[in-house]
DNA sequence: CGTCTTTGACCAGCGC
DNA sequence: GCGCTGGTCAAAGACG
């Protein structure tokens, strides 16, 4: 609760917070369904939860309710305390509003029982007289319901309010950032080998491609197919025993490190090429605090080389997708040269096979920040464009930061985890947990589902912004188009629904189905032999 | 024996 | 052309 102290000004904030902290341990995912055990969590409920025990001890959904309003008047209860009351002692607040919970909560359930509320004449006192002290109470009490019902409407209010502020300010920036960007065209960008400098058409290409899962497997696939061709119709062997480095399986797979130069910007094969190669290149890099050598994500890798990185004295792993042959995923993993308990994992390319759900949830998250990154929020200068937006929405109530960058070869999106798990306090070593939440706290501080309707809305002010960046030609395809057309795909949502189920589902990163080989470590690991890599992969210098 | 990690070497791109 | 760097390969060894 000491970070609910950080931001005094807004109330609504606490209300946030609470639902935040409370989604946070594991035992409540074990259990997805029970929404009381999620509330049960916060210290206040606790106390309302087990008040309810001794009147029923039916779980049935009515008193479920009850107690989930009477939840939602707390805290605006607490509210309304802070806007009347100069003292910011919250604890005192809190503990004002477990009685007032605890008040209603037994008026409610008694009232629905029978008559029995009335407590026995033990201290003497007229029965009547005790009726009239009630019904005042009562009185008392719903009064406070009905101002604290008029606050709530009253910040909900100016909750809309900051929203709208804020992305009016946000799409200002970014308009202004669009003109200075015009204003010196030459101005830190070099244009791009693909034709033209104008790197904005090639997401736009990409997002021709399709967005949903099965659309990204099939291009795969076909690259896939055809690399392996590829790959089987190149000699065995030449004289230094590496021929197959003539047409390298990167180059072959389109996975150059580099992009890929088009020596006719013509040619449409090439043009595709270069889009392909664009789309596997994009980069999604997660920044989380772990000890663990590797994070949770539920795929299986392999290790195929370790480098020393410049600039950093921990090496930098490379690993492979092991989960099906020929997946072109690979991710480097590295520790943060200036804090070594932040280990950085990008992520590269696409799945060609299922993934389990924990794979699923980061899997998800991150492709649609790569294709959110490549289909209309490539910053239109050089250097990197804070996307606090792209982390609201793709980690709502992530406190840290997306960060795209297009300086790198390739569009990188930077998800920053660390500030995140220092408010949950969470194992940073389950990333799946994490993105998860992430998506859970979504749909439940929005009170709605996490539908694609809400998905689209949130995509499409990302489509908003987008245009604002780029400001095409009035013919380009409009990318709220696209939007729909993903917000719409059952896939995309499936993938969504998928990742939210396996982390309330507590699924964990354990359920990929364990290779023979593959160690599953204290962290639930699931890097291979990850005990040697304890020793051997960040050794460092 | 199969699978994986380790690690030195190779290759390509880039800057000077 | 040379050196640097990032990325990858593959032989050798380790492990179960």
């Amino acid at each position: 609760m000491d970070d609910a102290g950080e931001d005094n000004n807004s109330n609504v904030n606490h209300f946030q917070f609470n639902l935040y902290s409370a989604s946070h341990h594991d035992h409540h995912r074990r259990n997805p369904i029970s929404e009381m055990d999620f509330f049960a969590e916060n210290k206040q409920i606790d106390d309302v939860h087990d008040h309810r025990s001794n009147f029923n001890d039916d779980d049935d959904n009515s008193h479920r309710n009850i107690n989930v309003s009477v939840r939602k008047i707390d805290v605006h209860h607490q509210s309304n305390f802070n806007d009347d009351d100069d003292d910011d002692d919250n604890s005192h607040h809190l503990h004002r509003n477990i009685n007032t919970a605890l008040n209603l909560l037994t008026r409610t359930s008694i009232n629905d029982d029978d008559d029995q509320s009335v407590p026995d004449d033990d201290d003497g006192m007229p029965l009547d007289c005790e009726d009239k002290q009630t019904k005042d109470k009562l009185a008392d009490i719903q009064v406070q319901l009905e101002k604290m019902n008029s606050e709530n409407q009253r910040l909900k209010q100016v909750l809309n309010q900051v929203t709208s502020n804020y992305n009016t300010l946000q799409m200002h920036m970014t308009t202004l950032m669009q003109r200075k960007q015009e204003e010196n065209p030459n101005d830190d960008r070099k244009p791009t080998k693909e034709g033209g400098g104008d790197t904005v058409m090639v997401p736009r290409a990409l997002t021709d491609l399709g967005l949903a899962a099965p659309a990204t497997v099939e291009t795969d696939e076909n690259s896939r197919s055809s690399s392996e061709e590829e790959i089987s119709r190149s000699p065995a062997s030449n004289a230094d025993g590496r021929d197959h480095r003539e047409e390298s399986p990167e180059q072959v797979l389109g996975c150059s490190n580099k992009v890929p130069k088009l020596s006719d910007p013509k040619d449409d094969d090439n043009i595709n090429q270069a889009t392909e190669a664009t789309i596997r290149k994009a980069r999604v890099s997660v920044r989380v605090r772990s000890e663990a050598p590797m994070i949770t994500d539920g795929c299986q890798w392999r290790k195929y080389g370790q480098k020393m990185a410049k600039g950093s004295p921990f090496p930098r792993a490379y690993y492979r997708c092991t989960m099906a042959a020929g997946c072109p995923v690979r991710k480097q993993v590295q520790r943060c040269a200036e804090d070594k308990t932040i280990l950085i994992t990008t992520y590269e390319g696409t799945h060609n096979h299922p993934l389990p759900p924990a794979a699923m949830a980061i899997s998800s998250t991150t492709s649609s920040a790569a294709r959110m990154l490549l289909s209309g929020s490539m910053p239109s200068s050089d250097g990197i464009i804070n996307s606090n937006f792209l982390a609201r929405t793709l980690l709502p109530c992530s406190s840290g930061m997306a960060t795209i960058s297009a300086s790198a070869p390739f569009p990188t999106v930077t998800l920053d985890l660390t500030q995140q798990q220092t408010l949950s306090g969470q194992n940073p070593a389950l990333l799946p947990q994490i993105f998860g939440q992430g998506l859970y706290n979504q749909s439940k501080f929005s009170g709605l589902q996490l539908s694609p309707d809400t998905v689209a809305g949130a995509l499409s002010e990302i489509g908003q912004q987008s245009r604002l960046h780029h400001q095409g030609p009035p013919s380009r395809p409009a990318l709220a188009d696209t939007v729909t057309a993903l917000t719409n795909n059952p896939n995309f949502t499936a993938a969504l629904a998928v990742a939210i189920s396996s982390i309330l589902g507590g699924s964990g990163g354990n359920d990929s189905g364990a290779h023979p080989n593959t160690a599953v470590n204290n962290n639930g690991c699931v890097a291979t032999r990850s005990d040697k890599d304890d020793k051997s992969c960040f050794r460092g210098n």
